[in-house]
Order: structure tokens, then C-alpha cells, then sequence
DNA sequence: TTCTAGTTGAGAAAGATTCTCAATTAGATA
DNA sequence: TATCTAATTGAGAATCTTTCTCAACTAGAA
């Protein structure tokens, strides 16, 4: 699967980039480059961010921001679109999905004449269980 | 105006503060930490980013990440909440309104038993001009 | 005016990400 | 199947952003 994926993109199915692909689609959460090369064993770090450019280039991808200071990336299921809740306190990382959001980032881009291609949001606060503690 | 703002979230108004927050103000746009201190003259880069640490606790600025290697801070009015446009091609940076914001945080907090206190959203694509070019 | 906790400057240190370049390889072609 | 070439990769150096350290300084309380 990764193989046509990544073909259908333009992209050479090397075994780094069958692996890379293949890894997030199973983890399906936001990672950074490192916590994926070490589960990736024989890529360099450096590959592993080439790799991330040429996903998010192909829209494979997202970049997360979650606000510690490194960027975190997540395999983009288009059947799965959500966006994240990041509790201050745990550090816990919930996945939320925001009603009517198509029709709010078609409202948005079209008022301005901005033709939208992607877009990022992120909640920060408290879980449920850091609320009461 | 900036020293009884400091005062007002028990941040001590040093002149280096109270001139932060004055520039902010008047810039109203997301910049970096160096082009503030640029901007500033006198006041050493690292407590640029360590007054943006107590500002952003505070929450008198936001953290913005356009997608560039390095994160933007802006002012934080809250007469005038607003999210960005980037534009993919020429960089150009628009604000824009999102429509019944408000409502649509609440009820995904609401939801996920999650106290939202803050979010960040940014809109990538191409800007009007870039789109006929 | 004095005192003290909080703040700052300067540069070192720590991290994250990108770059360089020689070696390797996917996939097209014969 | 063998050959060829442009694209990709590994390894480490380089760069860039952000944080840390610690001595000197200062806002605001007394």
C-alpha cells in the first residue's frame, strides 16, 4: 500500500520511504523526526526529515505544533481529519473533530479571496482528569 | 498604559517590559524574537524571549507558527481576536475573523469534558493575488 | 534611603533542523 | 536481465533558534 501511495505522488518507493510511510500510518499520532527514526532503526535523522518534507509537500502528511518547542508530524488520514487537545498540565493528547468544518474553512477562504490549501488549529487547556485534580 | 497592564498580572514593570509591550502593541503583527530586539536596541535576545514567556503566560501575547522555522509572537487584543492567512507563495500574512468562533470553541470543549483556555489556528494557501499569477 | 526578590546582559550551551558530498539505489531503457 | 542516470541516502558538520548560567542591576516594598 505505502508503494502506490507514494508512486501516486510522484514519489520513489525506497525502502525508507515504504517503511517512513508505513510507520506513521500505523502510529496515527503526531511524532517528532526523532521518537520515528528510532523506531525506524536504519535511517538517518537527516533522511527522515527529507522524507518529512517531501510528505508534507504531497499533503501525506501534517505538521503538528503542540507547543513544546519541536515539530511533531502525523500521517494524514483523509477519512480521519481531526485536529488535537493538549492538556497543559499531563501533556495528554486528545483527538477532537469540529463540526461543520468544511463548510467554516470554505466561509473563510472564500470572504477573503484566499484559496485555502491546509490549515492547522490546535486547543490547549485542561483533560477532564486534570480538571478535578 | 503598558506599566499598568504589567501591573495588572503582577509582572513588574521594568523598562525593558513596559517598552516590549508598547512595540507590540503598535506592531500588531506577528514577529520573531529577533526582529523585536532589533526593534528594541538595548535589551539582549535572551530576555526578548524571556519576557515573551511571561507575556504568553499572562496571555497578553500569542504564540503564532506561520511555518517557518521559528515561532512568531503577537499581540494579544482582545477588542480584535483574529486568525492568519498565509500565503504558500508570497508569504503574505492577512487576518481574518472566523464567524461564530466562539460558539464552535465551546461546544468542542464542552464535548470532550475539556476546559479549552486557548487555541491557535492558521490558514495556508494562496492569497488572492498569487492565485492569478 | 535601604533592602530584597525578581530581572537582565552576555555569552555559553543545548536542541532542532538543514546542508554537504560521496556512495547507493529505484526504476526506466535496451 | 544488465545498464544507466537522476534521485535518494548516510554521516557528520554546520546553522539556527531557544534556553541556561551567573554576576550585576533595579522595581517596588518598607
Amino acid at each position: 500500500m505505502p508503494a502506490q501511495l507514494l508512486q501516486s505522488h510522484q514519489l520513489k518507493a525506497t525502502k525508507q520511504r515504504r517503511e517512513l510511510l508505513l510507520l506513521m500510518q500505523r502510529e496515527h499520532r503526531p511524532r517528532t523526526a526523532e521518537q520515528l527514526q528510532t523506531k525506524l532503526k536504519d535511517v538517518s535523522l537527516a533522511t527522515v526529515y527529507r522524507m518529512m518534507d517531501d510528505f508534507l509537500q504531497a499533503g501525506l502528511v501534517n505538521r503538528v505544533d503542540l507547543g513544546h518547542g519541536h515539530t511533531h508530524f502525523e500521517y494524514a488520514d483523509p477519512k480521519h481529519h481531526h485536529h488535537h487537545l493538549i492538556c497543559d498540565d499531563c501533556g495528554r493528547i486528545e483527538d477532537v473533530r469540529v463540526p461543520n468544518e468544511t463548510k467554516i474553512v470554505l466561509s473563510v477562504g472564500r470572504k477573503a479571496k484566499f484559496r485555502v490549501r491546509r490549515h492547522a488549529l490546535e486547543f490547549f487547556g485542561l483533560c477532564s482528569r486534570c480538571q478535578t485534580a
